[in-house]
DNA sequence: TAGATTGTTAATCGATTAACAATC
DNA sequence: TAGATTGTTAATCGATTAACAATC
């Protein structure tokens, strides 16, 4: 029976699922046991079962569950089946990257815009798209409505500019700022990305098996 | 009195501590109790006293922390005092802003060399650095040492190319490749960011908060 | 000394794992 | 039908929160 709350420890693993299904199928996999996911995966049987059943009944007694059919399934709660207009601010190094290296389509969003304060890079082509000047940010909004934004701005202009996109009708922010944007307004997502974070509990390992 | 394990939930609230404890020094502060913090980070002050506790006394009763002192502590724990020799492998959009972007200094490792297999790259400058050809990684390392290596090169090389940078003396790998990195050579660490993933989780977000 | 706040133990809460009846 | 594997309930484990004695 489908749950009505989610843990969030269920939601970071869907998309894992969602990828190692897609790999699966790619694979020529047509059916697969939760046992044989858990083992591929590094995860119970028992979990994958259980975060399943939040959903839904996906699979069959006897059978296990049939591959595309779930990829599909999972693909359609993560709404994947969306395609979210997303805008950029700041096209600095990371930024381009994001633009160019991030498969937008198929994580539900489309990007529609990039936006940079710094003279020198508006007007630069990054894959499809021109970088447009900051200023112009709500006249693209009004036009053009997005409801997602990245950030990849000086650390310091994030609240200004959050504040700002919030007013442009913005409702999901994919933060790589330095800022920890952790603000309640109803009906705003944050997804932080604090890569500096990552590699420091990389440190972190690192120093404790010197120690061992 | 310090534990001997201590969980994975604690060890990712670390790189955030040291952050805003950062934060607090640079805005002047001197102490700071652990109820102000809970209150500035969203945690609670039992939580973050019970953090604290995994690695020793670092508070005093009636007074709370020195920021400064915590600060230098935490940073310790993360091995922030240290600098391991680090390489990058892949030398694309994303690699290339990472190893721009990324303040390595501050996080206990130092970027000492980047390589590509592209022809097109190799030579190319990346901040201080020269991006070197992939078949020279054996004589570098023969050479420098590196102990971490950042991965952003194809998902299909990601295997083949782990194991090659194993067999170079790599103990540490930063994954931005689409693999699951969870190899279990003993004293190999790996720290796996899906960005893809982490977009993939604002998209459902916005498709829950759609339906309610 | 009185007030504040830690370090630490005990209680609660939530997530993972185990077990098993239901059923394909 | 027998074997396999799910969906789901119960048991366990771990992490968070509450409480309070110790102490600055």
């Amino acid at each position: 029976m489908s749950k009505t709350t989610i843990s969030n420890s269920v939601i970071r693993r869907l998309p894992r699922y969602y990828r190692f299904l897609g790999d699966l199928e790619a694979n020529g996999y047509v059916r697969i046991s939760s046992r044989e996911l858990a083992e591929k995966m590094g995860l119970t049987a028992s979990q994958i079962r259980q975060d399943f059943n939040c959903f839904g009944e996906f699979g069959q007694q006897g059978y296990g569950y049939n591959v595309t059919e779930l990829r599909g399934e999972i693909g359609k709660i993560l709404g994947l089946d969306k395609c979210t207009p997303m805008i950029l601010l700041g096209a600095g190094n990371l930024g381009r990257a994001l633009a160019a290296h991030i498969d937008f389509d198929n994580r539900g969003f489309k990007l529609i815009g990039i936006f940079d304060v710094d003279p020198e890079l508006v007007g630069r082509r990054v894959g499809e798209l021109e970088v447009m000047s900051s200023s112009s940010i709500e006249s693209f909004c009004h036009e053009n409505h997005p409801i997602a934004a990245i950030l990849c701005i000086p650390k310091d202009d994030a609240a200004k500019e959050t504040e700002r996109l919030i007013n442009c009708g913005i409702k999901a922010f994919w933060n790589f700022t330095h800022y920890d944007l952790r603000l309640s307004y109803r009906g705003v997502l944050v997804e932080n990305v604090h890569l500096g974070d990552s590699l420091t509990t990389l440190s972190y390992g690192l120093n404790t098996m010197d120690k061992k």
